[in-house]
DNA sequence: TTGATAGTCAAATACTCGTTTGAATAATAT
DNA sequence: ATATTATTCAAACGAGTATTTGACTATCAA
């Protein structure tokens, strides 16, 4: 009986320890922060993260044993994607670690990511407020398919590539506040700076999709699936 | 430029990726779970973990490179502890992930820990209130040293053994709220059990001291160090 | 059918990890 | 000084991991 409390108890942590497991690999981790923007297929992950189909295949294979990430076939294609919120949760968490302990860290974030295009202040619920009374205007930077399968509320959608064609598009009476992955993701950066030496206001989120879900906020969505064919380019 | 940016972010999911390593393994992830429940010796550490002293100093010195476990020198000892609260934020997020992926994660936790003595309707926030306004009685369960370290706000404090024989303490005109080390910590149950069998009723609280601290509550503390020359019992 | 595409598998490589053993160090007690 | 206690270190073993290569299996298109 005092034994077998202890077994069991042994048992949790090595079941947890294939975990830390999938997660000790940069490349997986890697992956991981590209699933928590929506799923991908095994191609794209290979391309997202620089190595050959075969050896991502090897790093897909043992994510999907630990239980982290799922995948099912759909034509030739295996579409990847996180088990569940509690695993955006635990990357997220982590990434915070790392911006907590590591100075390094700590310092390519600012470098690159916390200039005054950076709207630091507003919370994700005040931001949630002023969307709801629609005293600002969200404004989604990613790929189509990333923008399909999840978005901010009332989020309008213009593609970076696309974005000086289609800046009528955005009548300058309300504050534009434009997001994309995550705070690491730099094309809300470059939106935003676009968007400014055209001498529109914009400031840029220092968050993405998965920080908003995370943060247990709604989001709208378009339609079930991202669209075949298209690799996603952005990083 | 461009792969300026990209080096940097590799070099940000390697120094991710070495706390997933120093999680990877489930002696590590169990020192971990101790040392979120306050500072401890290495000795203590290699017998609460069941492996040799040499084992378990090896595992420390991973995890202080990886930045996740601070020591220092104090006499002959060495007190190891988290660097941090994102840490314990990190273990807790592991731990809940087991519990929402893994069904025999789940089934332990409800096998062992989920008895109708524990009180699951109450949330941190209103015990807090529920304290404050001196409708119920804290009692903490753990070993001394720990409830020194940190402990919920106007907790009392016996120890598991001294519990029959302190009993007359618990006046008994308001409820009792038993907790001790977390949820996979039986403590609690055991001393709930014997003051059910006394005739006393108490609940027990299915979380403990990190648990408390992680969501942002505050702690009393009644000495800054814990006493040395004793071992822990428990688990 | 043939060819192309998306992904997995198996073998082989070099490399890293966990543990044990016994020695070394450092602080304290006698 | 010597002994004791707490911890670290170094060498060595077996086990496991990451990546490459080339073969293999589906799926779909012409």
């Amino acid at each position: 009986m005092r034994s077998d409390i202890a077994d069991k108890q042994q048992a949790i942590f090595c079941m947890l320890a294939r975990f830390g497991e999938a997660m000790s690999s940069p490349k997986r981790l890697k992956i991981i922060s590209l699933l928590s923007e929506g799923p991908k297929s095994v191609e794209q992950l290979a391309d997202l993260t620089d190595q050959s189909t075969a050896a991502t295949s090897a790093h897909l294979k043992l994510l999907r044993a630990s239980g982290l990430v799922e995948g099912h076939k759909e034509g030739r294609h295996v579409w990847c994607s996180l088990a569940g919120d509690s695993v955006t949760r635990v990357w997220l968490a982590l990434r915070n670690l790392g911006e907590e302990l590591l100075p390094e860290v700590r310092e390519i974030v600012r470098d690159y990511f916390e200039h005054p295009e950076t709207l630091s202040a507003l919370t994700m619920t005040e931001i949630m407020e002023e969307v709801r009374n629609n005293r600002v205007i969200l404004l989604d930077l990613r790929d189509q398919d990333e923008y399909r399968a999840g978005h901010l509320p009332h989020a309008k959608h213009i593609e970076l590539k696309d974005l000086k064609r289609r800046v009528d598009e955005l009548a300058g009476d309300r504050p534009i506040l434009a997001y994309c992955r995550g705070p690491y993701c730099i094309t809300a950066l470059k939106g935003v700076t676009s968007l400014r030496k055209l001498g529109i206001p914009a400031q840029r989120l220092p968050f993405g999709v998965p920080e908003w879900k995370a943060a247990g906020l709604p989001l709208d969505r378009t339609s079930l699936r991202p669209s075949r064919g298209r690799k996603a380019l952005a990083n």
